[in-house]
RNA sequence: GCCGGAAUGGCGGAAUUGGUAGACGCGCACGACUCAAAAUCGUGUUCCUUCGGGAGUGGGAGUUCGAUUCUCCCUUCCGGCACCA
């Protein structure tokens, strides 16, 4: 027998692979389809990371035994190459982005390559390759034809260090996601697109999809759907009206103050009414100048100015209450402005205690409450005159309805900032003509291609490096044929990957983004795994995309994916994450070196449960490598003899676990089982071959070179890969004779083998013969016995 | 603060329609092989113990013949959101 030698074996292997094209999935089987999905990387200088490994891998599992059981499965690779650390080294270097790209991804490509990974490789996409961005640009021009991408001026925030405008997304404790840095507010005219006006819909039709629980809650989180009503104020000595937006009608009563947001136009308006305009004006400025993370990092402390001379009227009761400015009412949500209740909120109450404002309970408190804390909850309505008596639930729709108020329903989600003044990314293609306002490019002059340029910084003030090329900015309008200029914005770096699942089934398709016929053979993707940092960013944009395409006949689901899943981050050996300034980081290609990749895949399958985050350990890992090993020596144990009889039991129960817990996302258990049986072979220290090759196929997804090497070494023909997936017996699964455990008053003390099935009244026998069961109802009475079938005993004294 | 998730040997973890806690792997100890070492193989490995047993799945109560699993309260850790009316 040889050596095993995965230095030999793996490369042979992936080429014999690659020859044959075995894993291109067919755009003409009649085969039920799969269509498999791990999020493209962004090619990186730092190459493939252990991290990667986990996911790609856990899918090509699914991916080889699914094919094994007869699907036509697609599991395709690609790039998400746009983003600013390219376009970093870029402006370091002047190395153009292109060429850094090309290096990266060929890395990439070579290193996934090398764990042997079963990707359909001729459908690789990189959404820099204009071919590719022509249909980005061209899906964004059916958006801004149907009114969902438009140019506002608006604050957004912006990063000061990469000189770069970041959707509200893209700030994390009101710092840049990307490098960290402060993030301030600044007024400017952005592209945006309104994916407010698919927020009802993203929302509810998470419904009827399988998304993993935490997925679900954090889209739902962030959309932040909340059902109210709006309800008018009255302002005294004018006809103005102030409404509010409110999800508690039900305890109106208690209002007994209103507050605007500092930034409502209601201000400006009622300025000549208001008393104490300078220190109102003092409080705006002062609040203008605070950042969010400022209003914030005042440990909430509640500020905010009366507007005296101002009156606002109480429609349930007709009081008067007061108007503040605060800034704890924030001006984009819901309408900007809010009755309060203190009695009922805690924020209201804060407030109002500081302030001395009066606070009225309306809702009765549960006796069991404590009395200190204010009282959310539900209740009977007191103080609320004709009310008085009516359950909280049933006042809300009451009230509203006695003052005229109308329900609705707001959202948290806020429209995507969509442009960046950046070079590395896909041109918006626009063109504004000081006479028509803002023209779309033609379609047939798309792909807007990236020009060259010499410098690739953002300008001082702000602008993208396209700014600074006059002979590509200057050009003539679509409409007037007059002089114009191209949109210098660039698209951030969600936008080439909000489509890319539905380019992989037709990737070089030049006259559609992809084909009728293909999006229905293959869409809607059957199983995303990603992770769970994209739950907000990646995941809603391309839901986003891919309803608005949906509606406008393009693809023909409106969900693009059925299931998603999510793995666990792969720490470093102490427990914290790999980064490279702690100098902590594993390289695949090291252990590809010295152990293989069989080992490396099975180590990552095997290490723990794959949703959970989980430290590495090297030491660990010749786990993996000696299991393969026996696996490997296991061929000396082949004989002729007939397979023993409780190896083939296990056997059995072996490939029914191993195909359930591939399904489940299970495979540290499901490789572990393999290892139950490897170790049942050694211990009879004799196999059938046909049993052996059984082993060989269920292992092969998880090892998949070792195991074609096996494959052929046993003198089978053809791939392990292309055979049918093992199939159980159950009759075969049931074991004769099974352990019964025998307890007294719920402790074990002794356990006997007997035949299945076995009725109670003769076990109960055995067990009252065993000397230590004796012991311990000696001289008592059994008051009663249990009997489990084929499992225990349990004997009450 | 709110919403999720978690807590099991020296370590990663396994086991739930409630039924032998610690599968599998790492590590460790001893033994075999070897001049020796590595590799490999074998045996053992939750803790305490007066060797009869006893305790034990973050802590405390409860339901049950029986609880890692179900209920209530609490602690700690991780992740997400954060003045959203």
């Amino acid at each position: 027998m040889k050596e095993y030698d995965h230095k030999s074996i793996e490369p042979k292997w992936q080429k014999k692979w690659e020859d044959s094209g075995m894993y291109v999935a067919s755009d003409t089987s009649d085969a039920k389809k799969l269509y498999l999905l791990v999020e493209f990387p962004y090619p990186s200088g730092d190459g493939l990371h252990v991290g990667h490994v986990r996911p790609y891998t856990a899918l090509d599992v699914v991916a080889r035994k699914r094919r094994m059981q007869g699907e036509n499965v697609l599991y395709p690779m690609g790039w998400d190459a746009f983003g600013l650390p390219t376009e970093n080294y870029a402006i370091k270097t002047g190395i153009h982005p292109k060429d850094v790209t090309k290096q990266n991804t060929d890395n990439f490509r070579k290193q996934i390559k090398s764990i042997g990974i079963s990707f359909d490789w001729s459908r690789e996409i990189n959404t820099t390759d204009p071919d590719y961005y022509k249909w980005t640009q061209w899906i964004f021009l059916q958006l801004y034809k149907d009114g969902l991408a438009y140019k506002d001026k608006m604050a957004i925030n912006w990063c000061l260090s990469c000189k770069i405008g970041l959707a509200n997304e893209e700030v994390v404790d009101g710092k840049c996601e990307r490098c960290g840095g402060e993030t301030e507010k600044r007024e400017k005219e952005q592209w945006m697109l309104a994916i407010t006006k698919y927020a009802e819909r993203l929302d509810k039709d998470l419904d009827d999809v399988n998304y993993i629980e935490r997925v679900v809650l954090g889209q739902r989180n962030w959309i932040g759907k909340s059902e109210g009503a709006e309800i008018e104020f009255k302002i005294k000595d004018s006809k103005e009206v102030m409404c509010v937006f409110t999800t508690r009608p039900d305890t109106l009563f208690g209002t007994t103050y209103m507050v605007v947001a500092p930034e409502h136009p209601f201000v400006a308006e009622m300025q000549k009414s208001i008393k104490n305009i300078d220190e109102v004006r003092a409080y705006l400025q002062q609040t203008s100048k605070k950042t969010d993370i400022e209003r914030t990092a005042e440990g909430k402390e509640k500020s905010g100015v009366e507007l005296q001379g101002i009156k606002a009227i109480n429609p349930a009761n007709n009081k008067e209450i007061p108007v503040f400015i605060a800034d704890y009412v924030l001006a984009h949500y819901g309408t900007g402005a809010i009755m309060a209740v203190p009695a009922h909120d805690e924020r209201d109450n804060e407030f109002a205690r500081k302030y001395n404002l009066p606070i009225v309970e309306v809702v009765q408190r549960p006796p069991e409450k404590n009395e200190e804390t204010v009282y959310t909850g539900e209740g009977i309505l007191i103080n609320s005159g004709k009310f008085n008596g009516v359950e909280t639930q049933r006042a809300r729709i009451a009230i509203t309805k006695e003052v005229r108020g109308r329900s609705k329903t707001t959202f948290k989600l806020r429209d995507w900032v969509f442009s960046r003044q950046r070079y590395w990314g896909e041109p918006i293609p626009m063109i504004y003509c000081e006479k028509d306002g803002w023209v779309p490019v033609p379609e047939t002059d798309l792909p807007i291609e990236l020009p060259e340029v010499e410098k690739y910084e953002p300008t001082d003030d702000g602008e993208s490096p396209l700014s600074t090329i006059d002979e590509w900015v200057n050009t003539v309008c679509p409409i007037c044929g007059g002089p114009a200029k191209r949109e210098t914005d660039t698209m951030p770096n969600w936008a080439g990957s909000s489509w890319y699942f539905l380019r992989y089934t037709d990737p070089k398709n030049a006259k559609a983004f992809a084909s009728t016929e293909s999006l229905k053979r293959w869409m809607p993707v059957d199983w995303y795994n990603g992770g769970m940092e994209h739950t907000t960013l990646h995941l809603l944009y391309s839901r986003f995309w891919h309803k608005f395409l949906f509606d406008k006949g393009l693809v023909p689901t409106s969900e693009p994916y059925i299931k998603r899943t999510s793995h666990g981050l792969i720490l470093a050996d102490g427990g914290e994450k790999m980064s490279k300034s702690k100098g902590n980081v594993i390289n695949p290609n090291d252990v590809v070196e010295q152990v293989g990749a069989d080992t490396l895949r099975v180590y990552e399958m095997f290490m723990g449960p794959f949703d959970q985050a989980i430290p590495w350990s090297t030491n660990s890992m010749v786990g993996a490598r000696r299991f393969l090993e026996r696996v490997w020596r296991a061929q000396e144990l082949i004989s002729e003899t007939s397979l023993d009889e409780n190896l083939e039991r296990l056997l059995h129960q072996t490939i029914k676990k191993v195909t359930n817990d591939i399904e489940n996302m299970k495979f540290n258990t499901a490789v572990s089982t393999l290892m139950v049986f490897m170790n049942g072979i050694e211990e009879v220290g004799a196999i059938t071959k046909e049993a052996y090759l059984m082993l060989i196929q269920l292992l092969a997804p998880f090892a998949p070179h070792i195991t074609e090497e096996l494959w052929e070494s046993c003198g089978q023909k053809g791939s392990v890969h292309e055979t049918t997936w093992p199939r159980y017996d159950h009759h075969k699964i049931k074991e004769t004779t099974v352990t019964i455990v025998v307890q007294v008053n719920g402790k074990v003390r002794g356990s006997f083998e007997a035949p299945r099935d076995e009725e109670k009244a003769q076990l109960l026998e055995v067990a009252l013969t065993i000397e230590k069961v004796q012991a311990h109802i000696d001289g008592k009475k059994v008051a009663k016995t249990i009997h489990i079938p084929n499992k225990l005993i349990n004997i009450v004294v």
